[in-house]
DNA sequence: GGCTTAATGTAATAATGTTGCATTTAAAAT
DNA sequence: ATTTTAAATGCAACATTATTACATTAAGCC
């Protein structure tokens, strides 16, 4: 049901203030199957009243992406929420370069395969980014 | 030896211009081993006579990208050389968090399994990118 | 050397993101 | 319920990054 609830839920266990600008954004982030960014998610706000102030609205987002309720992609440099479990693993995205449409995924070969290959170029691997572009089935036409 | 001929013959094989300020872009990135962004770019050239103008380090850094002879790092919003050859695969990054070293690397392995991945996803996977974080060997302290 | 077109310079502006300080408010304490 | 107070938000100013339209310059051709 109201997932946000339980981000909410998850924002008060950790000491959080749960208030109406927190819960606005998430609603607009959850509504979104694209990524957005900090001025679109101002323009998408309920016009009743003042507009949140942007300076608010990135700090929700770095608090949201430091809690991992959210995440910024970097390919567009848009917010989404997340869609995973608390389960580890880094998330990853697979985004359509016609639609813009997005899924979230974590792969924990992957993660291992990155660790192996970058261990023998000297480093020691602690985060993995990847974001995959292509097409989704939609911009496909169903073909192909 | 010399690599930025190679580069220059390049853009002359594929009807671009050889002038002062591609080469200047070019040199400051080669000696750079870390990205850097345009404006970091500007700074770093030669004191002698006017500095680039941003606008045209934003159209030559464009250009050196969509000719793969740079890359766009995105964690950290700065452009690279690229040092692997033509030799396909999508190019991917180890950067360390800590001095903000950088090394390019391929993998086909990569590539094939977050194309398997992403297709259950219903996505045709076109282009990768993909950055791993986490420590150079200099700034683990030889150590671990 | 002159010609032609690509490349660069200039100016203005948009989009994105940050900082310091004043004000407000969620939630705990009374 | 009221008070308290630390956390959150608002506000103003500003820094950085990036783009556009149009004028000027110069690389590479004859």
């Amino acid at each position: 049901m109201s997932q946000i609830g339980d981000s909410l839920q998850f924002l008060r266990s950790r000491g959080y203030k749960v208030t109406a600008p927190r819960k606005q954004v998430l609603e607009v982030l959850r509504r979104s199957s694209k990524p957005l960014s900090a001025y679109q998610i101002q323009k998408s706000l309920p016009i009743k009243g003042k507009p949140l102030n942007a300076v608010t609205i990135y700090r929700i987002l770095n608090l949201f992406c430091s809690l991992n309720l959210a995440h910024r992609v970097l390919s567009s440099g848009g917010f989404v929420i997340c869609t995973l479990s608390e389960g580890e693993g880094c998330h990853r995205f697979v985004v359509c370069r016609h639609c813009g449409s997005l899924q979230e995924f974590a792969s924990e070969t992957l993660c291992q395969e990155e660790s192996q290959i970058t261990q023998d170029l000297g480093f020691q691997a602690e985060y993995h980014l990847s974001e995959v572009s292509g097409l989704c089935l939609k911009c496909r036409g169903g073909q192909r």
